[in-house]
DNA sequence: TTTAATTGATAACATTTGTTATCGGTTTTT
DNA sequence: AAAAACCGATAACAAATGTTATCAATTAAA
């Protein structure tokens, strides 16, 4: 199909083997689409029905918490994910909502296709289960930062992380990122 | 073998099936053991070999970060799991340490049985996947709670979470757990 | 092009949280 | 039974972080 959906075949074969059938069978249900810059693409307690790829561009994922204050959980950059996975697996209303931050092309990944992979591909359980773990992995580094590191601990590990993408993304999403306001981390630096 | 291996068994059949034949294996390969209180029975920075699954008793998972502050990241009460499940999957030296509280009764999982069961059980991935996503819903929690809750707010949580518990856990590692120190805690009180 | 929003910095002040020390009252150890 | 360690509360002070407001520079919208 087209030739982004190759960095996709290919996040999948690090994790099982794929035949031809197989990739034919996915790359059917995979969708390009763009979002444009500010978009919404998923409403905080609505359920999550799709995982973004983010192919080009820049996503953010963030909730309002009960004081009505905006918390940034996580940025995808090109060649990562975005969903709310755990509105996306239980079907129930999500607890975070995504933005593009800037004009942003993804591969869309449906419910129906998340469902055929345990049918439909022969190691379908196998990816599941590691991508599971992988994010898993993902989600213990942040309790880590938030528990054994300081503000400024965690804004320097972030630089770390993210060299580059961070001079995209204004300096508040990167404060409630880092669980801090915005002008505290105006005086870190 | 033992009736506290039945509460396991349950465990399992909330996720799969699992037939006679199956059952025997996995039983075979479960040891009951005991902890002494103050006993610790994995160490921060060693490959954490097992998952303990306690039947009586309480075991705790905590941290030293840089500054050398012990950090609570959680209890595990009866019927439920304790292990640094990142460790174990990857074989790579442990974040956490796990000590007991009390005097506890545990059946340890080990490695060698962690890799049957994606052979020796017809669902061993499934259940591997399940567990792996009930992991991730897990700390998916503590996450939402520290980013968008007050240390007061995550004590009433807690409060409703572990009702009777709290009583017999010292208060320092309660603070620790809710990531404030122990003065601070008494003040909210 | 003009206007309106957004952004990042900074200052002054308020609140939250941490640090250190002290003090009874337990519990544990000897 | 005596001594030592542990525990929870409290006070006084220090440090970290939040709040509100202002301002100049930039960017987006009309």
């Amino acid at each position: 199909m087209d030739y982004n959906m190759e960095s996709i075949r290919e996040l999948i074969l690090n994790y099982i083997e794929l035949d031809e059938a197989e990739w034919e069978h996915c790359s059917q249900m995979l969708k390009i689409d763009t979002i444009n810059k500010k978009e919404i693409v998923l409403f905080q307690n609505t359920v999550c029905k799709n995982i973004y790829f983010v192919v080009k561009g820049l996503l953010r994922t963030y909730f309002i918490d009960q004081r009505g204050n905006e918390k940034t959980f996580h940025f995808s950059t090109e060649n990562t994910f975005a969903t709310d996975y755990e509105s996306f697996l239980k079907r129930t209303p999500s607890h975070y909502a995504i933005q593009a931050l800037e004009d942003t092309i993804v591969i869309t990944i449906s419910l129906e296709m998340h469902e055929s992979i345990y049918t439909k591909l022969r190691y379908g359980e196998r990816l599941g289960r590691l991508i599971a773990e992988d994010y898993f992995f993902m989600i213990n580094d942040k309790i880590k930062a938030l528990y054994g590191q300081t503000p400024l601990e965690r804004y320097n590990t972030m630089n770390k992380k993210f060299p580059k993408i961070l001079q995209r993304i204004p300096q508040h999403y990167i404060a409630s990122y880092l669980n801090i306001t915005s002008v505290h981390l105006s005086r870190l630096k």
